[in-house]
DNA sequence: CGTTGCTTTGACCGGTTGGTCAAATCATTG
DNA sequence: CAATGATTTGACCAACCGGTCAAAGCAACG
Protein backbone atom coordinates (compact mmCIF):
# COMPACT_ATOMS: atom_id res chain seq x y z
CA UNK A 1 0.00 0.00 0.00
CA UNK A 2 1.67 3.28 -0.95
CA UNK A 3 1.73 5.76 1.99
CA UNK A 4 -0.44 8.84 2.61
CA UNK A 5 0.79 11.32 -0.39
CA UNK A 6 -0.90 13.01 -2.94
CA UNK A 7 -1.83 10.31 -5.35
CA UNK A 8 0.37 9.70 -8.19
CA UNK A 9 -0.50 9.46 -12.25
CA UNK A 10 -0.21 5.90 -11.82
CA UNK A 11 -1.91 5.54 -8.70
CA UNK A 12 -4.72 7.75 -10.76
CA UNK A 13 -5.24 5.82 -13.29
CA UNK A 14 -5.16 2.41 -12.26
CA UNK A 15 -7.78 3.31 -9.57
CA UNK A 16 -9.50 4.53 -12.70
CA UNK A 17 -9.18 1.13 -14.71
CA UNK A 18 -10.07 -0.93 -11.62
CA UNK A 19 -13.21 0.91 -10.90
CA UNK A 20 -14.31 0.80 -14.47
CA UNK A 21 -13.51 -3.05 -14.77
CA UNK A 22 -15.29 -3.48 -11.57
CA UNK A 23 -18.75 -1.40 -12.87
CA UNK A 24 -18.52 -3.55 -15.93
CA UNK A 25 -18.61 -6.98 -14.15
CA UNK A 26 -20.70 -5.88 -10.70
CA UNK A 27 -23.59 -4.73 -13.06
CA UNK A 28 -23.48 -7.73 -15.02
CA UNK A 29 -23.37 -10.44 -11.99
CA UNK A 30 -24.29 -8.37 -9.43
CA UNK A 31 -21.84 -7.87 -5.61
CA UNK A 32 -22.13 -11.77 -4.91
CA UNK A 33 -21.84 -12.94 -8.23
CA UNK A 34 -18.63 -10.85 -9.32
CA UNK A 35 -15.33 -12.20 -8.98
CA UNK A 36 -12.15 -10.72 -8.55
CA UNK A 37 -10.12 -12.61 -11.13
CA UNK A 38 -13.15 -11.71 -13.43
CA UNK A 39 -12.57 -7.92 -12.66
CA UNK A 40 -8.90 -8.28 -12.66
CA UNK A 41 -8.81 -9.75 -15.99
CA UNK A 42 -11.14 -6.82 -17.83
CA UNK A 43 -8.67 -4.61 -16.02
CA UNK A 44 -6.31 -6.05 -17.30
CA UNK A 45 -4.27 -6.26 -14.12
CA UNK A 46 -3.23 -9.31 -12.08
CA UNK A 47 -5.70 -9.69 -8.70
CA UNK A 48 -3.00 -9.16 -6.13
CA UNK A 49 -2.68 -5.62 -7.88
CA UNK A 50 -6.21 -4.95 -8.05
CA UNK A 51 -6.23 -5.80 -3.46
CA UNK A 52 -3.01 -3.38 -3.33
CA UNK A 53 -5.08 -0.42 -4.48
CA UNK A 54 -8.29 -1.75 -2.96
CA UNK A 55 -7.93 -3.20 0.37
CA UNK A 56 -10.97 -5.59 -0.47
CA UNK A 57 -14.04 -6.59 -3.24
CA UNK A 58 -16.30 -4.79 -1.21
CA UNK A 59 -14.02 -2.11 -1.03
CA UNK A 60 -14.25 -1.30 -5.01
CA UNK A 61 -18.05 -2.12 -4.54
CA UNK A 62 -18.85 0.79 -1.79
CA UNK A 63 -16.15 3.11 -3.93
CA UNK A 64 -18.53 2.65 -6.96
CA UNK A 65 -21.23 3.44 -4.81
CA UNK A 66 -20.94 6.01 -3.23
CA UNK A 67 -19.49 8.09 -6.59
CA UNK A 68 -23.04 6.61 -8.09
CA UNK A 69 -25.01 8.48 -5.79
CA UNK A 70 -23.86 11.22 -5.55
CA UNK A 71 -24.19 11.81 -9.36
CA UNK A 72 -27.27 9.61 -9.78
CA UNK A 73 -29.44 12.17 -8.20
CA UNK A 74 -28.00 15.35 -10.06
CA UNK A 75 -30.93 15.20 -12.69
CA UNK A 76 -33.27 15.85 -9.95
CA UNK A 77 -31.23 18.36 -7.83
CA UNK A 78 -31.38 20.40 -11.07
CA UNK A 79 -35.51 20.41 -11.37
CA UNK A 80 -36.22 24.33 -10.62
CA UNK A 81 -38.69 25.40 -8.65
CA UNK A 82 -38.66 28.81 -10.07
CA UNK A 83 -38.72 27.40 -13.43
CA UNK A 84 -41.15 26.50 -16.02
CA UNK A 85 -43.20 23.82 -14.49
CA UNK A 86 -43.72 21.50 -16.54
CA UNK A 87 -41.14 22.13 -18.62
CA UNK A 88 -39.08 21.50 -15.85
CA UNK A 89 -40.05 17.94 -15.23
CA UNK A 90 -39.93 17.25 -19.35
CA UNK A 91 -36.22 18.57 -18.31
CA UNK A 92 -35.65 16.11 -15.59
CA UNK A 93 -37.39 12.83 -17.80
CA UNK A 94 -35.04 14.10 -20.45
CA UNK A 95 -31.89 14.02 -18.32
CA UNK A 96 -33.01 10.63 -16.46
CA UNK A 97 -33.12 9.12 -19.84
CA UNK A 98 -30.51 10.47 -21.30
CA UNK A 99 -28.19 8.90 -18.68
CA UNK A 100 -29.93 5.57 -18.97
CA UNK A 101 -28.72 5.66 -22.57
CA UNK A 102 -25.06 7.10 -21.27
CA UNK A 103 -24.29 5.42 -18.04
CA UNK A 104 -26.42 1.65 -18.36
CA UNK A 105 -24.03 0.07 -16.31
CA UNK A 106 -24.50 2.49 -13.73
CA UNK A 107 -28.09 2.38 -13.42
CA UNK A 108 -27.41 -1.49 -13.57
CA UNK A 109 -25.22 -1.78 -10.60
CA UNK A 110 -27.92 0.60 -8.58
CA UNK A 111 -30.41 -1.71 -9.61
CA UNK A 112 -28.79 -4.75 -8.76
CA UNK A 113 -28.00 -3.44 -5.17
CA UNK A 114 -31.72 -2.35 -4.70
CA UNK A 115 -33.24 -4.83 -5.72
CA UNK A 116 -31.37 -7.28 -3.40
CA UNK A 117 -32.75 -5.07 -0.63
CA UNK A 118 -30.14 -2.30 -1.29
CA UNK A 119 -28.25 -3.87 2.08
CA UNK A 120 -25.49 -1.40 1.59
CA UNK A 121 -27.40 1.92 0.63
CA UNK A 122 -30.04 1.79 2.58
CA UNK A 123 -29.41 4.27 5.22
CA UNK A 124 -28.70 6.89 2.22
CA UNK A 125 -31.89 5.96 0.51
CA UNK A 126 -33.72 6.81 4.26
CA UNK A 127 -32.18 10.08 4.67
CA UNK A 128 -30.13 11.52 2.06
CA UNK A 129 -32.69 10.26 -0.95
CA UNK A 130 -35.57 10.63 1.20
CA UNK A 131 -34.91 14.55 2.13
CA UNK A 132 -33.93 15.63 -1.94
CA UNK A 133 -37.23 13.67 -2.80
CA UNK A 134 -39.63 15.62 -0.17
CA UNK A 135 -38.16 18.54 -0.76
CA UNK A 136 -38.87 18.25 -5.07
CA UNK A 137 -42.30 16.94 -3.80
CA UNK A 138 -42.79 20.35 -2.17
CA UNK A 139 -41.96 22.09 -5.15
CA UNK A 140 -44.41 19.78 -7.34
CA UNK A 141 -47.07 20.36 -5.22
CA UNK A 142 -46.69 24.34 -5.12
CA UNK A 143 -46.99 24.00 -9.02
CA UNK A 144 -50.04 21.78 -8.62
CA UNK A 145 -51.46 24.21 -6.12
CA UNK A 146 -50.64 27.21 -9.02
CA UNK A 147 -52.61 25.34 -11.26
CA UNK A 148 -49.12 25.32 -13.39
CA UNK A 149 -49.85 21.64 -13.73
CA UNK A 150 -52.78 18.81 -12.79
CA UNK A 151 -53.19 17.16 -10.05
CA UNK A 152 -51.53 14.18 -8.74
CA UNK A 153 -49.16 12.28 -6.09
CA UNK A 154 -45.86 13.83 -6.37
CA UNK A 155 -43.96 10.91 -4.91
CA UNK A 156 -45.71 8.51 -7.38
CA UNK A 157 -45.16 11.05 -10.28
CA UNK A 158 -41.32 11.27 -8.96
CA UNK A 159 -41.48 6.94 -8.85
CA UNK A 160 -42.73 6.99 -12.21
CA UNK A 161 -40.40 9.14 -13.96
CA UNK A 162 -37.44 6.39 -12.19
CA UNK A 163 -39.43 3.30 -13.34
CA UNK A 164 -40.17 4.75 -16.78
CA UNK A 165 -36.76 5.80 -17.77
CA UNK A 166 -34.15 3.18 -15.46
CA UNK A 167 -36.52 0.46 -17.30
CA UNK A 168 -35.15 1.23 -21.09
CA UNK A 169 -31.18 0.49 -19.00
CA UNK A 170 -32.03 -2.02 -16.63
CA UNK A 171 -34.44 -4.13 -19.23
CA UNK A 172 -32.71 -3.08 -22.03
CA UNK A 173 -32.06 -6.70 -23.30
CA UNK A 174 -36.14 -7.38 -22.93
CA UNK A 175 -36.78 -4.25 -24.93
CA UNK A 176 -34.51 -4.90 -27.99
CA UNK A 177 -35.88 -8.36 -27.97
CA UNK A 178 -39.74 -7.41 -28.23
CA UNK A 179 -38.92 -4.37 -30.06
CA UNK A 180 -36.34 -5.49 -32.60
CA UNK A 181 -33.55 -3.76 -34.48
CA UNK A 182 -35.53 -0.44 -34.02
CA UNK A 183 -33.70 2.02 -31.49
CA UNK A 184 -35.56 2.17 -28.42
CA UNK A 185 -34.45 5.55 -27.20
CA UNK A 186 -35.77 7.33 -29.56
CA UNK A 187 -39.53 6.26 -29.18
CA UNK A 188 -38.95 6.39 -25.92
CA UNK A 189 -38.11 10.48 -25.51
CA UNK A 190 -41.45 10.86 -27.56
CA UNK A 191 -43.19 8.42 -25.89
CA UNK A 192 -42.42 9.91 -22.45
CA UNK A 193 -43.20 13.38 -24.04
CA UNK A 194 -46.55 12.83 -24.49
CA UNK A 195 -47.19 10.56 -21.61
CA UNK A 196 -46.41 13.95 -18.87
CA UNK A 197 -47.67 16.50 -21.17
CA UNK A 198 -50.99 14.85 -21.65
CA UNK A 199 -50.76 13.84 -17.97
CA UNK A 200 -49.71 16.92 -16.31
CA UNK A 201 -51.66 19.47 -18.60
CA UNK A 202 -53.59 21.42 -16.25
CA UNK B 1 -33.63 -40.48 -7.93
CA UNK B 2 -37.42 -42.00 -7.99
CA UNK B 3 -38.25 -44.20 -11.45
CA UNK B 4 -40.55 -42.94 -13.77
CA UNK B 5 -44.15 -43.07 -11.72
CA UNK B 6 -47.13 -40.52 -10.76
CA UNK B 7 -44.44 -38.42 -8.06
CA UNK B 8 -45.96 -39.61 -4.28
CA UNK B 9 -47.55 -37.16 -1.97
CA UNK B 10 -43.30 -36.42 -0.35
CA UNK B 11 -42.10 -36.00 -3.41
CA UNK B 12 -45.02 -33.41 -4.24
CA UNK B 13 -44.59 -31.57 -1.31
CA UNK B 14 -40.79 -31.56 -0.52
CA UNK B 15 -40.16 -30.34 -4.83
CA UNK B 16 -42.66 -27.98 -3.81
CA UNK B 17 -40.68 -26.79 -0.45
CA UNK B 18 -37.47 -26.53 -2.37
CA UNK B 19 -38.67 -24.04 -5.34
CA UNK B 20 -40.28 -22.21 -2.42
CA UNK B 21 -37.07 -21.56 -0.85
CA UNK B 22 -35.15 -21.13 -3.93
CA UNK B 23 -37.47 -18.41 -4.97
CA UNK B 24 -36.72 -16.80 -1.81
CA UNK B 25 -32.74 -17.43 -2.16
CA UNK B 26 -32.74 -16.36 -6.23
CA UNK B 27 -35.20 -13.69 -6.31
CA UNK B 28 -33.02 -11.97 -2.95
CA UNK B 29 -29.47 -12.67 -4.54
CA UNK B 30 -29.87 -13.71 -8.12
CA UNK B 31 -28.62 -16.68 -9.51
CA UNK B 32 -24.71 -16.74 -9.17
CA UNK B 33 -25.07 -15.07 -5.54
CA UNK B 34 -27.92 -17.93 -4.59
CA UNK B 35 -26.00 -21.18 -2.54
CA UNK B 36 -27.34 -24.54 -2.60
CA UNK B 37 -26.57 -24.53 0.85
CA UNK B 38 -29.02 -21.27 1.83
CA UNK B 39 -31.57 -22.58 -0.31
CA UNK B 40 -31.31 -25.82 1.87
CA UNK B 41 -31.36 -24.19 5.16
CA UNK B 42 -34.48 -21.93 3.94
CA UNK B 43 -35.99 -25.14 2.72
CA UNK B 44 -35.27 -26.83 6.52
CA UNK B 45 -33.83 -30.06 4.22
CA UNK B 46 -30.37 -30.94 3.41
CA UNK B 47 -28.25 -30.56 0.60
CA UNK B 48 -28.13 -33.78 -0.60
CA UNK B 49 -31.81 -34.01 -0.43
CA UNK B 50 -32.25 -31.00 -2.96
CA UNK B 51 -30.41 -32.88 -5.18
CA UNK B 52 -32.17 -35.96 -4.97
CA UNK B 53 -34.94 -34.23 -5.77
CA UNK B 54 -33.48 -31.43 -9.01
CA UNK B 55 -30.03 -32.77 -10.32
CA UNK B 56 -28.91 -29.38 -10.02
CA UNK B 57 -29.04 -25.92 -8.74
CA UNK B 58 -29.23 -25.23 -12.43
CA UNK B 59 -32.32 -26.90 -12.48
CA UNK B 60 -34.18 -25.73 -9.83
CA UNK B 61 -33.75 -22.04 -11.47
CA UNK B 62 -35.14 -23.42 -14.67
CA UNK B 63 -37.97 -25.07 -13.20
CA UNK B 64 -38.83 -21.78 -11.38
CA UNK B 65 -38.08 -19.48 -15.04
CA UNK B 66 -40.22 -21.87 -16.75
CA UNK B 67 -42.94 -22.18 -14.07
CA UNK B 68 -42.69 -18.15 -14.04
CA UNK B 69 -42.63 -17.43 -17.67
CA UNK B 70 -46.46 -18.95 -18.44
CA UNK B 71 -47.76 -17.27 -15.47
CA UNK B 72 -46.07 -13.92 -16.17
CA UNK B 73 -47.65 -13.06 -19.31
CA UNK B 74 -51.31 -14.08 -18.33
CA UNK B 75 -52.68 -10.72 -17.06
CA UNK B 76 -51.22 -9.06 -20.66
CA UNK B 77 -52.97 -12.60 -22.94
CA UNK B 78 -55.97 -11.34 -20.80
CA UNK B 79 -56.84 -8.12 -22.56
CA UNK B 80 -59.46 -8.88 -24.81
CA UNK B 81 -59.24 -7.26 -28.07
CA UNK B 82 -63.60 -7.24 -28.07
CA UNK B 83 -63.59 -5.74 -24.66
CA UNK B 84 -64.32 -1.78 -23.91
CA UNK B 85 -60.20 -0.32 -25.31
CA UNK B 86 -59.68 1.87 -21.61
CA UNK B 87 -61.39 -0.85 -20.17
CA UNK B 88 -58.99 -3.45 -21.04
CA UNK B 89 -56.34 -1.55 -20.65
CA UNK B 90 -57.18 -0.26 -17.04
CA UNK B 91 -57.73 -3.95 -15.91
CA UNK B 92 -54.53 -5.24 -17.60
CA UNK B 93 -52.68 -2.04 -15.20
CA UNK B 94 -54.60 -3.36 -12.31
CA UNK B 95 -54.21 -6.88 -12.88
CA UNK B 96 -50.27 -6.28 -12.91
CA UNK B 97 -49.96 -4.24 -10.19
CA UNK B 98 -51.75 -6.90 -8.60
CA UNK B 99 -49.03 -9.14 -9.43
CA UNK B 100 -46.24 -7.24 -8.06
CA UNK B 101 -48.08 -6.87 -4.30
CA UNK B 102 -49.09 -10.67 -4.16
CA UNK B 103 -45.74 -11.80 -6.47
CA UNK B 104 -42.71 -9.47 -5.50
CA UNK B 105 -40.41 -12.71 -5.33
CA UNK B 106 -41.44 -13.64 -8.78
CA UNK B 107 -40.96 -9.91 -10.13
CA UNK B 108 -37.61 -9.96 -8.40
CA UNK B 109 -36.75 -13.46 -9.97
CA UNK B 110 -37.36 -12.12 -13.52
CA UNK B 111 -35.71 -8.55 -13.24
CA UNK B 112 -32.53 -10.20 -11.87
CA UNK B 113 -32.53 -12.44 -14.67
CA UNK B 114 -33.07 -9.73 -17.32
CA UNK B 115 -30.89 -7.62 -15.81
CA UNK B 116 -27.86 -9.85 -15.77
CA UNK B 117 -28.41 -10.43 -19.40
CA UNK B 118 -31.44 -12.60 -19.81
CA UNK B 119 -28.78 -15.69 -20.55
CA UNK B 120 -31.26 -18.45 -19.76
CA UNK B 121 -34.48 -17.20 -21.10
CA UNK B 122 -33.47 -14.67 -23.84
CA UNK B 123 -35.05 -17.53 -26.77
CA UNK B 124 -38.21 -17.15 -24.71
CA UNK B 125 -37.78 -13.23 -25.23
CA UNK B 126 -37.46 -12.87 -28.80
CA UNK B 127 -39.82 -15.83 -29.87
CA UNK B 128 -42.96 -15.97 -27.45
CA UNK B 129 -43.32 -12.73 -25.34
CA UNK B 130 -41.78 -10.64 -28.60
CA UNK B 131 -44.85 -12.51 -30.83
CA UNK B 132 -47.56 -12.17 -28.01
CA UNK B 133 -46.67 -8.05 -27.47
CA UNK B 134 -46.90 -8.22 -31.24
CA UNK B 135 -50.12 -9.25 -31.49
CA UNK B 136 -51.49 -7.30 -28.46
CA UNK B 137 -49.55 -4.35 -30.33
CA UNK B 138 -51.90 -4.63 -33.49
CA UNK B 139 -55.38 -4.61 -31.35
CA UNK B 140 -53.80 -1.74 -29.83
CA UNK B 141 -53.11 -0.15 -32.97
CA UNK B 142 -56.87 -0.79 -34.30
CA UNK B 143 -58.31 0.34 -30.67
CA UNK B 144 -56.05 4.20 -31.92
CA UNK B 145 -57.55 3.63 -35.77
CA UNK B 146 -61.19 3.50 -34.23
CA UNK B 147 -60.27 6.49 -32.16
CA UNK B 148 -61.42 4.82 -28.64
CA UNK B 149 -57.62 5.79 -27.90
CA UNK B 150 -55.28 8.16 -28.41
CA UNK B 151 -52.52 7.19 -30.23
CA UNK B 152 -49.31 6.82 -28.92
CA UNK B 153 -45.81 4.46 -29.41
CA UNK B 154 -47.80 1.07 -28.81
CA UNK B 155 -44.83 -1.25 -28.16
CA UNK B 156 -43.73 1.86 -25.22
CA UNK B 157 -47.28 1.69 -23.68
CA UNK B 158 -46.83 -1.76 -22.75
CA UNK B 159 -43.18 -1.43 -21.76
CA UNK B 160 -44.55 1.70 -19.36
CA UNK B 161 -46.69 -0.52 -17.78
CA UNK B 162 -44.32 -3.38 -17.44
CA UNK B 163 -41.84 -0.42 -15.94
CA UNK B 164 -44.36 0.85 -13.79
CA UNK B 165 -45.86 -2.06 -11.76
CA UNK B 166 -43.08 -3.92 -11.25
CA UNK B 167 -41.06 -0.86 -10.14
CA UNK B 168 -43.10 -1.40 -7.26
CA UNK B 169 -41.95 -5.13 -6.46
CA UNK B 170 -38.07 -4.45 -7.75
CA UNK B 171 -37.72 -1.38 -5.79
CA UNK B 172 -39.90 -1.61 -3.21
CA UNK B 173 -36.60 -1.21 -0.34
CA UNK B 174 -36.50 2.12 -2.13
CA UNK B 175 -39.78 3.09 -2.60
CA UNK B 176 -40.34 2.60 0.77
CA UNK B 177 -37.30 4.14 2.01
CA UNK B 178 -38.58 7.27 0.27
CA UNK B 179 -42.50 6.99 0.98
CA UNK B 180 -42.15 5.78 4.76
CA UNK B 181 -44.99 4.19 6.34
CA UNK B 182 -47.68 5.22 3.90
CA UNK B 183 -48.63 1.83 1.84
CA UNK B 184 -47.27 2.20 -1.55
CA UNK B 185 -49.86 0.00 -3.48
CA UNK B 186 -53.05 1.94 -2.73
CA UNK B 187 -51.15 5.43 -4.25
CA UNK B 188 -49.99 3.90 -6.56
CA UNK B 189 -52.86 2.63 -8.01
CA UNK B 190 -54.74 5.55 -7.64
CA UNK B 191 -51.99 7.21 -9.75
CA UNK B 192 -51.64 5.12 -12.44
CA UNK B 193 -55.52 5.29 -13.31
CA UNK B 194 -54.99 9.24 -13.13
CA UNK B 195 -52.04 8.23 -15.83
CA UNK B 196 -53.28 6.09 -17.76
CA UNK B 197 -56.69 7.44 -18.64
CA UNK B 198 -55.28 11.52 -18.97
CA UNK B 199 -52.88 9.75 -21.27
CA UNK B 200 -55.14 8.01 -23.61
CA UNK B 201 -58.26 9.76 -23.04
CA UNK B 202 -59.13 10.33 -27.18
C1' DC C 1 -42.85 -59.77 9.54
C1' DG C 2 -39.76 -59.28 5.74
C1' DT C 3 -38.66 -57.44 1.58
C1' DT C 4 -38.56 -53.83 -1.75
C1' DG C 5 -37.79 -49.41 -3.21
C1' DC C 6 -38.26 -44.52 -1.90
C1' DT C 7 -36.06 -41.06 1.09
C1' DT C 8 -32.42 -38.91 3.90
C1' DT C 9 -27.80 -37.67 5.21
C1' DG C 10 -22.72 -37.52 6.96
C1' DA C 11 -18.59 -37.60 4.88
C1' DC C 12 -16.18 -36.41 1.21
C1' DC C 13 -14.13 -34.37 -3.42
C1' DG C 14 -12.20 -31.31 -6.91
C1' DG C 15 -12.53 -26.65 -8.20
C1' DT C 16 -13.15 -21.80 -7.14
C1' DT C 17 -13.11 -17.80 -4.16
C1' DG C 18 -11.32 -13.70 -1.55
C1' DG C 19 -7.29 -12.55 0.28
C1' DT C 20 -1.97 -12.81 1.82
C1' DC C 21 2.96 -12.54 1.35
C1' DA C 22 7.63 -12.40 0.13
C1' DA C 23 10.23 -11.43 -3.50
C1' DA C 24 11.02 -9.14 -7.79
C1' DT C 25 10.66 -5.01 -10.71
C1' DC C 26 10.16 -0.33 -11.72
C1' DA C 27 10.13 4.90 -11.22
C1' DT C 28 11.94 8.90 -8.85
C1' DT C 29 15.01 11.65 -6.86
C1' DG C 30 19.36 13.04 -4.69
C1' DC D 1 24.48 5.68 -10.37
C1' DA D 2 22.63 4.53 -5.81
C1' DA D 3 19.09 4.31 -2.92
C1' DT D 4 14.49 4.71 -1.56
C1' DG D 5 9.92 3.72 -1.99
C1' DA D 6 6.11 2.64 -5.18
C1' DT D 7 4.37 -1.09 -8.03
C1' DT D 8 3.67 -5.82 -9.67
C1' DT D 9 3.16 -10.75 -9.37
C1' DG D 10 3.71 -16.06 -8.73
C1' DA D 11 2.79 -19.04 -5.28
C1' DC D 12 0.05 -20.02 -1.77
C1' DC D 13 -3.90 -20.57 1.86
C1' DA D 14 -8.21 -21.37 4.29
C1' DA D 15 -12.98 -21.15 3.40
C1' DC D 16 -16.59 -22.12 0.54
C1' DC D 17 -18.93 -23.95 -3.55
C1' DG D 18 -21.70 -27.46 -6.34
C1' DG D 19 -22.06 -32.03 -6.55
C1' DT D 20 -21.25 -37.35 -5.37
C1' DC D 21 -21.76 -41.60 -2.89
C1' DA D 22 -22.36 -45.29 0.14
C1' DA D 23 -24.87 -46.37 3.83
C1' DA D 24 -28.61 -45.72 6.84
C1' DG D 25 -33.63 -44.84 7.68
C1' DC D 26 -38.26 -45.32 6.46
C1' DA D 27 -42.94 -46.48 4.36
C1' DA D 28 -45.80 -49.67 1.85
C1' DC D 29 -47.32 -53.90 0.67
C1' DG D 30 -47.50 -58.98 0.11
Amino acid sequence: MPKDRAPTRIQQKNRATILDAALDVFSAQGFRGATVDEIAATAGLSKPNLLYYFPSKEAMHEALLERLLDTWLDPLRAMDGDGEPLEEIMGYVRRKLQMSRDFPRESRLFANEVLQGAPRIHDALSVDLKTLVDSKCAVLETWMASGAIARVHPHHLIFSIWSLTQHYADFDVQVRAVLGPEDPFDGAMAFLDTLYRRMLRP
